[in-house]
DNA sequence: TGAAAATTGTGGAAATTCCAACAATTGCAT
DNA sequence: ATGCAATTGTTGGAATTTCCACAATTTTCA
């Protein structure tokens, strides 16, 4: 049965909820499978984002509910503020606001309850709905959709579908990947659901870190030209700048 | 000199709290000592409870805190839990399954999680989708609409229309208040989509631990011949019971 | 200073894991 | 039914880790 491998998935997930690591011969004799599936278990949910692996075994991904996950970005939170104010500064002016789901978007998402008023701000993730939520003065839209556990964002058909019967200023959306070909997201339901937000807004920001230049180990959601404002933090490669260039993208280093 | 030793115990720290595990031979060479000297350390640190080992390396040990804050969410846990696992019993049939919002709510789809399969979960509650999230064989629903804060879900007329397109086997609600008028809740947006979710399921599961009895500051959602069952964890008073009976709804006392 | 204690390194055998290629099995569609 | 694609098992060798005993070095303190 094909259900067996998603059964699997759970189970993998289960224990490594009730456990900090789970090792591959470990879970091949409880499973009462070999090594190698465990070990191509692993690697699916690694590509999914949901584990990371270890030698012998596998973690679960810190998610955001995790303190060390917190430590990790507060590396990084300085850029991303940094970003996130910019950002809020491009779109000013907006009424209505798209926002996207990750890291930087959250940022952005808290710069614009502490900012801006008398706007409403439409999204698909758990975490930037709560973050700008705290102000009472911004209308907060939840995108429906089937629920994706790593990034806690909605997605897929019905979120797509909700998408087309609305119009905004502006969209924000952070990328796990930008290359010359345009921005990425590691996982493709979230850049169909990327993808379907630039197509309902007049204007587009992406928002990312420097750390993020030349990754294309993710789905392209975007080509350039799509693409209003690019916002980093750091003057990305030549070849990169002389395609955002060609393309009239506005570049803003925070 | 002993000073080493704790330095390189503070740096493991450090960089497992900037990845999610690391390995005896990598910290062997860059810190420039041999991996029995790492082993060592590790440890030491397992002894202390700072990490635990994993094949060929560490992870950091999951902060017990996080999980005791949700279960000190309330004295009512093991009532809650009580009611929760009772009102999945009877609802373990279920393919398509609507959540309200709630703590106890949140509750149930711990159980949903842990125990049903092959089934879409629809609800409107952060707490809910995330708690349900966990186990990949359960396809998880958001409804859309304005973000109410107060409970992390969504409400209003976007949701309401949302939920007239789709149908359900049972709905799950909780409750602030059950009277012998029906169960309610304290905000009326969220009755109103309480409401909204009834109307789409075939059977209507109400689940309240006892401290709602006969609390009637709230918003009456539904009356109790809408009602098929409800679960709870003590006998209601008698003239309530009296009610159920005469309406026909099942009463569990879990 | 000198000896005991703590710390670290070394070396080799045993156990474990990884990887890649190939075979067997299962589910599904034409 | 037949063929295709996805899933899983198997195998063997290479690479890595572990474990243990013992030696070398450094620290402590009497």
């Amino acid at each position: 049965m094909r259900q067996e491998k998603r059964e699997r998935h759970t189970k993998i997930l289960t224990a490594l909820s009730g456990a900090s690591s789970v090792r591959v011969a470990e879970l091949a004799r409880q499973f009462g499978v070999s090594t190698e599936t465990i070990r191509r278990d692993f690697d699916e949910l690694t590509r999914g984002g949901q584990l990371s692996r270890t030698y012998g075994g596998a973690v679960r991904t810190l998610d955001s509910r995790h303190h060390g996950e917190a430590e990790r970005q507060s590396i990084l939170l300085a850029e991303r503020q940094r970003i996130a104010k910019a950002t809020v500064d491009e779109v000013a002016d907006a009424r209505i606001l798209l926002i996207g789901c990750g890291a930087t978007a959250v940022q952005v998402a808290r710069q614009v309850a502490a900012r801006l008023k008398d706007i409403t701000v439409v999204t698909h993730s758990f975490a930037v709905a709560a973050a700008v939520g705290v102000n009472h003065l911004v209308e907060v839209m939840m995108i429906p959709g089937l629920y994706h556990p790593a990034k806690a964002s909605t997605t897929g058909g019905h979120a797509i579908v909700f998408l087309q019967s609305l119009y905004a200023d502006y969209v924000i959306l952070g990328a796990s990947g930008v290359t010359q070909d345009g921005p990425g997201d590691s996982l493709p339901e979230i850049a169909a659901v990327n993808t379907a937000m630039m197509s309902r807004a007049a204007r587009c920001v992406i928002a990312a870190d420097q750390s993020k230049f030349n990754l294309s180990s993710s789905t392209r959601y975007a080509d350039w030209p799509q693409v209003s404002t690019f916002v980093t933090d750091a003057a990305p490669p030549a070849e990169l700048q002389k395609t955002l260039e060609s393309n009239r993208v506005k570049l803003l280093v925070a």
